[in-house]
DNA sequence: ATTGACCTATGTGTTGCACCTAGGTTTATT
DNA sequence: AATAAACCTAGGTGCAACACATAGGTCAAT
């Protein structure tokens, strides 16, 4: 099987394959004849599991540590629940900026929906410069615990 | 100013104001004497606004084309509300993709907690091989609308 | 023989910096 | 004055996970 029949049958491009090959997540064989990489059903498994993991947060590198455990005939389960609680808390982090980011950019276009555009010479973008963060914005707050 | 000082005042690194000034995001000028870079009040005023737009979300290159504007004479806030535009559906997706991201990560995890490391062979971690997603798994689906 | 669809290896681009190299400058200390 | 500490420079690399481009070889059908 050839990259391309590997990469359409498993949902992804031949690029993605290619790449998985060149950092030694998948090892095809050489086709003696024409030089083209053949991919076995070990292979096909191989790239399943691959996407799993991915779609699970695991990076490159972790699929690789956790096939390495793997090949070393150690259980690399353990290794597994380390990487993906380590893992979550990045995501969890991500999440969090993402969120507040969001919120961000939300309460601007509010803003500035309602406020002229204002072209003030020496400002670059009265809009972005004079924009007030009401979340951030401790002036309004009407309480603040943190002294 | 030289590049450290006014990185400290702003609160960001050194390589920071470099990395704008290579950009062509800043402007200092260079002494004649040792070849330091002079930075300005202009630069300094400049970097705000360049902190500030990557707090809401715009990047370096939405910040030139901003400034860009601005500098042709023509007011850059129509460019500004329609690139947030365009950042915030980008920052929405990504939230619901971060989203659903932690949500398969937890359930794996309370999956994995309950479960056997198990190792087989065939498999390379049984774990992530094993795991069933309770939001994406049809089969677990009460109901399915999407024919 | 030519076209089209596949394959190869290798290199570059993406984003926003952080970090390193190898060196020059300035300032303070000995 | 010598030296060390702390600053500065330009330019290059590294990161993550591919996408895309280049220049070419292969294979099957027309």
């Amino acid at each position: 099987m050839y990259v391309k029949q590997l990469a359409k049958l498993m949902g992804v491009t031949a690029d993605t394959v290619r790449h998985y090959t060149r950092v030694g997540l998948l090892n095809p064989i050489r086709s003696e004849e024409n030089g083209y990489q053949e991919y076995t059903k070990q292979d096909q498994q191989r790239l399943k599991f691959i996407i799993s993991s991915r779609q699970l947060g695991f990076s490159l590198k972790d699929i690789q540590h956790i096939i390495g455990e793997s090949e070393q005939g150690n259980c690399p389960c353990p290794l597994t629940r380390k990487l993906i609680t380590k893992r979550l808390e990045e995501t969890e982090a991500l999440f969090q900026e993402t969120l507040k980011l969001r919120n961000r950019m939300h309460a601007a276009l509010e803003q500035w929906d309602t406020s002229a555009d204002g072209a003030n010479a020496s400002d670059v973008c009265s809009l972005i410069e004079s924009f007030v963060d009401p979340i951030n914005d401790s002036v309004n707050k009407e309480q603040r615990n943190d002294d």
